[in-house]
DNA sequence: AGTTTCAGATGACGTTGTCACCTGGATGAT
DNA sequence: ATCATCCAGGTGACAACGTCATCTGAAACT
């Protein structure tokens, strides 16, 4: 019934699981090997079957992710009622609701690991196609060469700003990440 | 001829630098107490008697580089020779070019300690009034209060993505920190 | 001169990441 | 069916770390 490889499947499942749980309560400081080998019913050492160390598997973590923002916005691509606008919208307001949602698991979404720094930039690759697709379809190839890189940095900062408490600030006369994101699609559809 | 509080407060200094430099070679896990009183020439407990713990003396490295970076904006600002959009321009490339020079440090200043999550936005604020205050230079109050915060978004979302080493992406085209950079000034500059 | 204050040193403790080694059951070959 | 192999998992151990309690000595104050 539970061959070897669906019950070890099983058990890396839990530890990510875990570790992603641990990670949002209380921070990459949280996570330690110890507990989340706890809580995936095993002992302190078992996560070393499945992960070299505690910075891969918070990197797995974070591409975990990654990969679940790429399909979301890849639904918003496909979706054929809604308005390309709406799309672009959409999809940076996806990014922005986990910095708000889940500000430890962004900030591993968004962190570069000594062991092996590009690891998250990978793991964002396809998330980050599907959006550049989004924008192409909005001013076309070549206006979405110039923005794709402002837009997706744009959306980080903003998101960022709120991740660190930046945002709340009454210097900035109350705007949210909503009126940002508005701003930022209305100045690139004018063009 | 060193006075008590003299010898401590050259001590605090010591140890503030010796804490920037770890955290410059190796991040935030390089720095260790016992290293940091190594290097200024102390024991491992030292620190002990300048900061509450380990989170504050990071705390206090990252405002030190806010008050610098306030400093240069508040040159730039005053700076008579100078064309506003010039200024502006200066202004968000001074914070890209921390991101790209002490990746680290630039981390630990939109970084939000558990102790205190808010110590870094207190010790942002000078920079961004003096940063505030370009803008409205170029662009007047009424605009400023509605881009500013997009401005200092979107640099710190160019300085996350090149920090994070995802600028060099071919995906965007060889695009540079200091063409969007451009990009965002033009964008703003012709409203 | 005596008292207080405080920077600094040191010993100790609990926690953590990590490794070396061991165990037992599933898998595959004969 | 028997046996050797593999490998997920468990356990003991170790070094490094943050932190605290305690001690020391010299400067500062009365």
């Amino acid at each position: 019934m539970v061959s070897r490889v669906e019950s070890a499947a099983a058990t890396r499942r839990a530890l990510l699981g875990a570790a992603a749980e641990l990670l949002d309560e209380g921070g990459p400081e949280a996570v330690t090997l110890r507990e989340v080998g706890a809580r995936a019913g095993v002992s302190r050492g078992a996560p070393y079957r499945h992960f070299a160390d505690k910075e891969n598997l918070l990197i797995a973590v974070g591409a975990q992710a990654w990969a679940g923002l790429g399909e979301r916005t890849g639904e918003l691509r496909t979706d054929a009622e809604l308005p390309v606008a709406a799309k672009l919208r959409g999809a940076l307001l996806a990014l922005i609701e986990i910095g708000r949602t889940q500000p430890h698991l962004y900030k591993v979404m968004f962190s570069n690991p000594p062991g092996d720094p590009a690891a998250l930039a990978r793991a964002a690759q396809h998330s980050q196609t599907e959006f550049l697709a989004i924008v192409a379809a909005l001013v076309g190839e070549e206006a979405a060469r110039r923005y794709g890189a402002l837009l997706i940095s744009s959306a980080n900062g903003i998101a960022g700003l709120e991740v660190s408490g930046q945002l709340a600030d009454e210097k900035w006369g109350g705007v949210t990440a909503e009126d940002l994101v508005d701003t930022l699609v209305d100045m690139v559809a004018r063009d």
